[in-house]
DNA sequence: TGAGAAGTGGAGGTTGAGTTCCGGTTCCGT
DNA sequence: ACGGAACCGGAACTCAACCTCCACTTCTCA
């Protein structure tokens, strides 16, 4: 994954310990927080990473920027998810499989989920790019599913965080079928 | 409101500035709560009331138990739709009041989403006589728009906290408009 | 290989929110 | 009116989590 965006932009490069480092930090911080959400502690993650707090610190100045990182990298993994929608033909399938392909995402990840529903917007901020992006593609998908008339008319980009956190919240209820979910909000989108 | 829950339950009967203070607490509490979600502090509470911290402790031993209660006030009100539900005519009427009512309670507050969203289960434990309930009476109006062929047959009470929690979480999306995923997901809900 | 820049670790400072404690006050039965 | 039980208030305690600081270690370049 690109790490460009964390390195100094400029300067002399990074040490190779250094680059070690941010990658295990990285990841653990990826693992401890979908093992217990929000409220995992920067020393979790730096014994997890087997690292100092103070190292942890060093290569992210915060906890909302470390979170803000995680974020970003979800937001990467929906882009290839559109990207893969915008290969298919069918201009309903492609959107129906980021909706189900979006769900299956978080569904795999508590991370994600935790991401949707708590991280404060603070974190957000750091994520910005990839958002942009993704709506930017998302709109396309959308735009030719409504062109073909198989997609409500009424339905926009700026209400996919909307279908998407609601399916979000919905997997983490007990005894409950986000598939169920998943295909109530399709048949209800459905023109 | 009932306030027998959280009164001693034998001994002589609270004295009549300590009944007053109880019912401040439980006001100011929900509408800090709303404004402020879980995040609200209890001297907010205690201020709002007109009282110290202090005497907030004295009526609910610790802030879940306050939180606890407000809970289940909140679920006596979906009871409340749920009963006017049950008088409505058409039965698909009437399940979609149900939905459009609960999402419009949660909407206007802030307390009820974030114990959906957020809420650890030690305070749900203080709403089970409600939640029961609740069920119960869900259940029939789900039947009855079912039998009328009105309502998927695949939908059952169990799935009603997923739909809630959907719209739910959606509600706190900037920019989002709910009342259109309300839309989807009856849409998607009917026969 | 050695100098010094870059990086590390983790004890402890700081802050903020929940809870306790107890001297003072208010209510109620006699 | 009065005694005492119940109740009140809010300063202070406690505890947990984020973040800082700096003595020490590791890497890199000449």
């Amino acid at each position: 994954m690109d790490t460009s965006i964390d390195a100094p932009a400029q300067g002399r490069p990074q040490r190779a310990d250094a680059r070690r480092n941010h990658e295990r930090i990285l990841s653990a911080a990826k693992t401890i927080f979908a093992e217990q959400g929000i409220g995992a502690q920067m020393d979790d993650v730096a014994a997890a990473a087997g690292v100092g707090v103070g190292t942890v610190y060093r290569h992210f100045p915060t906890k909302d920027a470390l979170m803000g990182r995680l974020v970003a990298q979800h937001f990467e993994a929906i882009i290839g998810l559109e990207r893969t929608a915008m290969g298919i033909e069918g201009p309903w399938d492609a959107f129906a499989s980021l909706i189900t392909g979006g769900a299956q995402l978080m569904a795999d990840d508590a991370h994600m989920r935790q991401a949707m529903l708590r991280f404060p917007d603070s974190a957000w901020e750091h994520a910005r790019p990839q958002t942009a992006t993704v709506d930017e593609l998302g709109g396309r998908v959308i735009r030719r599913a409504q062109e073909a008339g198989a997609l409500r008319h009424d339905f926009s980009v700026a209400d996919m965080p909307m279908v998407m956190c609601g399916l979000c919240a919905s997997i983490d209820i007990p005894g409950a079928d986000w598939r169920k979910l998943v295909d109530i909000i399709l048949a209800g989108l459905r023109a």
